[in-house]
DNA sequence: TTCGCTGCAAAGCTTTTGCAGTGGT
DNA sequence: ACCACTGCAAAAGCTTTGCAGCGAA
């Protein structure tokens, strides 16, 4: 079944309204890996120009609010979002100091995550996990200015 | 030792300049578990009110950026910072109905992390783990308003 | 029909930045 | 003596919100 459809039956369970705003909304999200809020509505107005800023926005929330996305800080520039609902466990690995993103599986953190959850009698909706580190090339660099802003790239890469 | 002192020697060592108002703002930040960037402005202010807000920032952005300090996102209000460097592993358990927020220590994530690391080549320097969903009590209540109050039967849509 | 949702636009909040002077190494 | 760092304050984001009309259930 297409993500976007388990998305939108989600929120309908949830008594949420499915307007058609939300629906182009909740159906660019999912076509991305991760994407920022002001991406999201110059996407969506590419499609619809009347959809408000401010409808994104609250969208996003509200999809935010109820697990189907998450907010991930990835150290430079806004917030990136990422529909994670119906989609496999991954966490991320980041260089802070060259930007590098890897995606990484780890089932075993998944189990971890529940037995934590249930030992404190959570119902579990989603999780973000992050390592920060310097990757191979970087580690080894004496950097003259720490401060100084890297680039960002993703790269997708399965354990 | 004390854990500013490790924090200067951190910085000492990656080239990064000691000023006095950056001894100030971290020996403040390593006195609060949990801060957000006004809070510490607001404190470091009451001990020397020159600083001015664009140091704070910027040295905050500093310590985020080098992996000293980690940037919560408890999805209500602004995000909230905390000193990690030198402090024992923990991560965190959070309510998205009441905003409860339970820390949790996990040495085999903890090892498991280590691996991943390995296996990519990388440095670690900090990590952030958390876990979103509702506790206990707030999972059976039924809120007025669904979409400002979230609550989740996942198991049913998923079912 | 109800009341949650939307467009619009302004306000609000947080964070960033240019510039000239200061101070750490 | 360099040049990174700072104070100041304005500007720049980014996000939220009040309001009147609209539309999904």
């Amino acid at each position: 079944m297409k993500r976007f459809v388990e998305v939108e039956q989600f929120l309908k369970a949830r008594g949420i309204r499915l307007t058609g705003e939300r629906q182009l909304i909740v159906r660019r999200a999912v076509s991305y890996l991760h994407f920022t809020a002001e991406e999201l509505v110059k996407d969506v107005r590419t499609i619809d120009p009347t959809v408000a800023r401010g409808t994104v926005y609250r969208t996003l929330g509200l999809l935010h609010r109820t697990g189907v996305v998450e907010k991930h800080d990835f150290r430079y520039g806004p917030p990136n979002y990422e529909v994670t609902f119906a989609k496999a466990h991954h966490d991320h690995l980041m260089c802070i100091q060259c930007g590098e993103i890897i995606e990484f599986q780890e089932p075993r953190v998944e189990h971890i995550q529940e037995q934590v959850v249930k030992r404190y009698g959570y119902q579990l909706l989603s999780h973000t996990h992050k390592l920060y580190g310097l990757c191979q090339k970087c580690r080894h660099v004496n950097p003259k200015r720490a401060s100084k802003a890297p680039m960002l790239h993703v790269e997708e890469i399965v354990a």
